[in-house]
RNA sequence: GCGCGGGUAGUCUAGUGGUAGGACAACGGCUUUCCGAGCCGUUAGCCCGGGUUCAAAUCCCGGUCCGCGCACCA
């Protein structure tokens, strides 16, 4: 285990779920402080891609009913067949192990592969032979109510609780595009084999934004403001670049200025949230790559000690998931977009006769003005009604020519996807901030979190675990907590253990209370990264801890240096 | 899922069939104590299940977790 995994596991920022009982991969449990990382990150997450946006944040249930993954497609490409060795037990994705094998495009169904196998006696590598070939599905599948109940999933992204609601929530914006919906939340992936600790999770915390907008104008009005940023990318092709945004699109590197945009907007906040620049990277997703809802998507990737690990993907979704609900719930997902002027619009229609239609078709005959309505008029038009076929010909409608006003038009939303995966966000934060230095000689382990990210923001300590300063102590740290800073006391050990105790964790500051405090109600405030002090008055504490924990500012800023 | 290697206090580690030992950490105390000081004391462990044996941390089988490789990762 690494070095920082064992501080991880011991210092409380995460364990090994269901320890007790053994243990289970692919689960992991937030101890206090790794909670307390993640639940920063999440707001800051807030204030880029809620607060600044014209977006809102909502929460849906984790479980959905079957029809929902129907519709949005992972009930089946989430599905894979797999075929198993009888010979070395080796399990191969049937479609990708037949298109390497013999070059053929098999369909991801039993049917066709098994087919496939009996005609061209497939066998393993290893020579022996294939069990029948078995689906094997990535979700976790569940039973709604008692007895046979109804058939639900455990949802894989966030996003098709966005997706459902959509018309409530077009509603909600007053039908004007363009709106962004976030929700932070769990998802749940049956990995086969869930490794690497955090990074392979099979219940993982998503933070998505659904930006939906008007498929002609992918554009986003603050693109100024980084469109001259350079930034690095690696594109489908493996071609690495170093260019401004703005470039990027032009070139059509970036397919539009949207993507760009939240390309741009998650560099920025990742680097906030503490991750290095030189540890960052934007790469876009071959060709073969792209999940099956998505036209175009950059990943965000952060070199940690597992490699370039995936932590954000930036998808165009197209309209493929409105589409398909509008489709399968036979719902309008799509919003009327007004013209700025009405045209006129001159056309041919088919105006029925209803004195003839009425008698002929009785029942039908309203379905059938309904359906004429829609059809492009011609001498002979046939219709479809309730499945029988209704030829009708000019005895039953005439044909002119309308000037119409046309006020604007039904479009449905595509949708930008920023998907951020919080838990490797989180730990590579972690990572990243991990460091060793020398003190007066010795190693320091020492977490370099944004003070904004800190677990533990400020930590109270008297010199001596003595009456007088235990006292002052305690007064300071009630005084913190009630404004709002994340505070501890500790008393136990000598002074350099304590702060080494801190250092280890990321604490930006500690507070000491010493002898002089006793004479002229001063402390020292200590920082993490110089062991610099300062001394300040009590009374001034609050201002100056809130100034330092919101900035990057120098302590020495703030107070007389006490000790360098 | 397959293969290989591991699993001993919170952490690291010694222990090849015969009373589980140490270091660090944590906790309590002593020490006028500003960068992991010292001294005394305390808490705390053989991954789980089965088998072999008079006797298993140790040998065997199965499971599980961790690491690595293969496969998988919409």
């Amino acid at each position: 285990m690494s070095e920082l995994m064992e501080m991880l596991i011991r210092r409380g920022f995460l364990w090994q779920s269901f320890e007790i009982y053994g243990g289970m991969a692919g689960f992991i449990d937030y101890g206090p402080l790794g909670n307390g990382v993640r639940r920063k990150l999440e707001n800051l997450w807030r204030e880029f891609f809620v607060i600044n946006e014209r977006a809102v944040e909502i929460d849906t249930p984790t479980i959905g009913v079957e029809e929902v993954f129907i519709a949005s497609g992972h009930a089946s490409s989430f599905t894979d067949v797999a075929i198993e060795c009888n010979e070395c037990g080796r399990i191969f994705r049937a479609d990708h192990y037949i298109k390497e094998k013999l070059g053929i495009e098999a369909e991801e169904t039993i049917e066709s592969v098994k087919e496939v196998m009996e005609l061209y006696d497939l066998r393993c590598e290893c020579g022996g032979s294939f069990k029948q070939p078995e689906n094997i599905n990535l979700m976790f599948s569940t039973t709604i109510g008692p007895g046979r109940g109804k058939k639900g999933y455990l949802r894989p992204e966030t996003a098709q609780g966005i997706f459902i609601d959509f018309k409530r929530l077009s509603d909600y914006f007053r039908d004007k595009l363009p709106f962004g919906v976030t929700q932070i939340g769990r998802a749940y992936r049956n990995e086969i084999s869930p490794r690497q600790g955090v990074i392979r999770l099979r219940e993982f915390n998503q933070a998505e934004l659904e930006y939906f907008v008007d498929p002609r104008n992918k554009t986003h009005p603050q693109f100024e403001q980084y469109k001259n940023q350079k930034i690095k990318l690696v594109d489908k092709f493996d071609n690495e670049h170093e260019i401004t945004l703005n470039e990027a699109v032009e070139k059509g590197i970036i397919a539009h200025e949207l993507l760009a945009y939240f390309i741009a907007k998650t560099r920025e906040f990742l680097l906030k949230a503490g991750l290095k620049d030189e540890k960052l990277r934007f790469r876009q997703h071959k060709d073969d790559e792209r999940a099956h809802y998505a036209v175009d998507c950059w990943d965000a990737e952060a070199l940690t000690s597992y490699g370039w690990v995936e932590i954000v993907g930036i998808a165009d979704r197209s309209d493929y998931d409105l589409s398909k609900h509008t489709q399968y719930s036979g719902e309008d997902l799509s919003v009327f977009i007004p013209f700025k002027e009405p045209i006129k619009v001159r056309k041919k229609k088919a105006i029925p006769k209803m004195d003839k239609i009425g008698p002929a078709f009785k029942d039908k005959a309203k379905k059938i003005v309904e359906l004429l309505e829609k059809v492009e008029p011609s001498e002979k038009i046939e219709l479809e009604v309730d499945g029988e076929k209704v030829v009708l010909t000019t005895e039953y409608f005439e044909i002119k020519e309308v000037e119409e006003e046309v006020h604007g038009e039904k479009i449905i939303p595509h949708v930008i996807e920023p998907s951020f995966g919080l838990d490797r966000i989180t730990y590579s934060v972690l990572e990243h901030a991990f460091d060793k230095d020398i003190v007066d000689g010795e190693e320091r382990k020492v977490l370099r979190l944004k003070r904004w990210m800190a677990p533990v923001q400020v930590a109270v300590l008297p010199l001596l675990s003595k009456d007088e300063f235990v006292n002052v102590a305690q007064n300071v740290l009630e005084m913190l907590k009630a404004n709002g800073i994340f505070t501890e006391y500790d008393d136990s050990g000598s002074i350099g253990r304590r702060y080494r105790r801190y250092d280890e964790i990321g604490t930006p500051f500690c507070i000491t209370i010493d002898h002089q405090t006793l004479e002229d109600n001063t402390v020292t405030i200590r920082d993490r990264d110089t062991t610099k002090q300062v001394r300040v008055k009590i009374d001034e504490l609050v201002t100056i801890l809130k100034e330092l924990l919101s900035s990057e500012r120098d302590i020495v800023e703030f107070g007389k240096i006490f000790k360098e």
